[in-house]
DNA sequence: TATTGTTATACTCTATAACTATA
DNA sequence: TATAGTTATAGAGTATAACAATA
C-alpha cells in the first residue's frame, strides 16, 4: 500500500485528493486487502464470507436471492457456492424442481462465527481511525452515497 | 445494481449492512460503476482517468513514481500507459536511461479537460446524495478511514 | 413467459516473479 | 545494490449470452 506521505510521493502534486469518488475507492480498497489479509488464516476472501453470513441470517435462503442481496450475478455464484460446498461449509436441499435452499453445516457455522469476530474487530478498528465527533457520521454517508446511487 | 429495497429483497435479513466496512465497498462500487458508465462515452475507464489527472498536474512524472501515488504496481502500470501512448494521450521522453518523462499531448489535454468535468459533476452529484448537514464529514471521514490503514 | 442454475467466455484489476539496463 | 521499465503469468471479480429444466 503506497499513499500520498510516501517518502517517494514527496514534491507531487495529486489532484484526485480533492475527489469525494477517489477518496472512497481507496478507502474500499485498503479496507478490503486489510480484511482479505485477516482472513486468510481462516482461508476465506470476502466474498466467501458475506455469503456465509448471509446464509447464517437466512437458512434456506437459495443462491439468486443471495446474489441480489451481494450484488452478485447468478453465474458469478455458481463458482462461489460451489467453493463453499465442496469445502462443506454449505449444503444445499431442493425446494422444488429449479431452487435449492441453502444452509451452513456444522463446520459453516464454526467458520461463519469465526469470521464474524474478524469482520467486526476489522469494522471497530476502522470505526476507530475516524476522529470521535465524526463516527456517528460514518454509517448514514456511506448509506447515502450507496443508496442515492441510480439503479 | 441490486440493493436491499428491490422487491426480491423482501423478508430477507441483511446482516452486513451493519458492517461499516460492507457499505463502504458497497458504495464505492457503485460509485464506480456509475463513474466508468459516464466515462464511457469519452472512451476511458476511471484507471485511464486518474492517471490522465495526475500527469496533468505533474508533468514529466515518471511510470513509477504515477504508479506509487496511484497504488498501481509498476507491471501494472505498463498496459494502461501502453494504451494511452497508443492512442496519442500522453508522450514520454528519455530523462535519464532508466526513466520517462511522461507528459500529455494536445488531444490528452483536451480528453483530460473533458474527463475532469466528468469526473466533478460525479463528485458533486456524490455529495449531494448525503443529508446537508453531514457533508462537511464526508471528506474527513474518508481520508481517516483509508489514511488510517496499515501500510 | 419468466426464473433457477449452469456453462462458456471475456475483460478488468491485481499480484508475483524474473529479466534487462541503468543508477 | 537498488531502481525503472518490461514480460509473463496467475488469480480475483465482473459482465454477457445462451442453454435446459422448471414455474
Amino acid at each position: 500500500m503506497s499513499t500520498i506521505h510516501d517518502d517517494q510521493g514527496k514534491g507531487m502534486n495529486d489532484p484526485l485528493l480533492e475527489l469525494s469518488g477517489y477518496l472512497l475507492r481507496r478507502a474500499s480498497a485498503a479496507a478490503l486487502n486489510e480484511l482479505n489479509d485477516r482472513l486468510a488464516a481462516l482461508g476465506l476472501r470476502h466474498t466467501d464470507v458475506s455469503l456465509l453470513l448471509l446464509i447464517r441470517a437466512n437458512p434456506g435462503i437459495t443462491q439468486s436471492q443471495a446474489g441480489r442481496l451481494l450484488d452478485i450475478q447468478r453465474a458469478n455464484m455458481v463458482p462461489v457456492v460451489a467453493r463453499l460446498e465442496k469445502r462443506g461449509l454449505i449444503k444445499r436441499t431442493p425446494v422444488d424442481g429449479r431452487s435449492r435452499a441453502i444452509r451452513l453445516t456444522a463446520a459453516g457455522r464454526m467458520l461463519a462465527k469465526k469470521s464474524f469476530a474478524v469482520v467486526q474487530a476489522l469494522d471497530q478498528d476502522l470505526i476507530g481511525r475516524v476522529p470521535a465527533k465524526l463516527r456517528q457520521a460514518v454509517r448514514p454517508i456511506l448509506l447515502a452515497l450507496w443508496q442515492g446511487a441510480a439503479e
